[in-house]
DNA sequence: CCAAATTCAATCGTGCGCAATTTAAATGCG
DNA sequence: CGCATTTAAATTGCGCACGATTGAATTTGG
């Protein structure tokens, strides 16, 4: 057995590092709720306008890498944001297979509005910048170990990235 | 202001520790799953059992306060748990408007065949047990700091607890 | 004692997440 | 070329989350 964690493992939730992900990663959203609602997005929509400001336009399936989410979340996620006028689904010519998602103008021009809000969460976390980048890396190897793993249990369902692993 | 982490927040994705939340809680919620399903358990539902297994009977309320979740989301999902055979759901003499969730003995047997997921699932995170308690701890004090925040914003809406914080 | 306020729980509506299935377009291969 | 395979996306079904509303039981205050 390696090194991990306490090596106690008990059925205590307060032990348990995945209930501590679970209810911050939903204090977190219900912080940003009061904050979108102005711009009448939720969290998720959010989440696809940043990579759309970061990296413009893009087919859905690099969406949902960026993203990690697949299909059956985002084509619905991407039909209410086009309701909302701040994108357009484009079905390419060269591959009519796929849609590329675009920003409206609308969808550009909420940028400027969304602007305040990173500082505004990073304020209420209220991590040093250590804290924050240190829990930030753990995360990230976690969530890459945890991944994998689930991969190699649900069989290689989701094979999102990774090897066969043995 | 404070000395809250970078000082220079973007709206760059991958700078945003709550999209590392976000995303390892789902990771998580989903190596969960494989090894649930053997239970016919959900990961909700897994933590309303550990809160039962650990504390035994409550009412409605109190496993929501520990959870965390509202009768919205508990409602259905433990009625759920009682089709399931795993829970009894009994009003209260001393006050009606209470249900007092009990284990059934299938509940409580449960709790042997659970006894090896803890370990699977830190086991996957590969964290040592210092990052472990370090995460754990950074993330408490993050909840709770945000909750309360969201609190404000949300003008006491979800006053779980807390003072009034000016 | 009784009306107003509070509390416990359920219900409803909306929007995720995700597995599984379906459809259509593109690719591969004999 | 022709057909099987693969790929992109949508759809379906189920179970959360959560705000808002409702209803019933209890508590409070006059």
């Amino acid at each position: 057995m390696t090194d991990t964690a306490t090596d106690d493992f008990t059925l205590l939730l307060d032990d348990q590092l995945c209930f501590s992900l679970y209810a911050a990663s939903r204090a977190v959203t219900q912080l940003y709720r009061p904050l979108l609602e102005p711009l009448g997005l939720t969290y998720p929509q959010y989440l696809v306008l940043l990579v759309l400001w970061e990296r413009g336009a893009l087919p859905v399936r690099e969406l949902g890498e960026a993203l990690r989410l697949d299909y059956g979340t985002l084509s619905p996620l991407l039909k209410r944001l086009e309701g909302s006028g701040l994108v357009r689904r484009v079905r390419r010519a060269e591959d009519e297979r796929s849609v590329r998602i675009e920003l409206t103008d609308a969808g550009d021009a909420l940028r400027e509005r969304a602007m305040g809000i990173p500082a505004r969460i990073g304020d209420a976390m209220g991590l040093t910048a250590e804290q924050h980048e240190q829990v930030q890396g753990l995360l990230a190897g976690l969530t890459e170990r945890v991944a994998a793993r689930a991969a190699e249990l649900a069989g290689r369902r989701g094979d999102r990235s990774g090897p066969t692993r043995q």
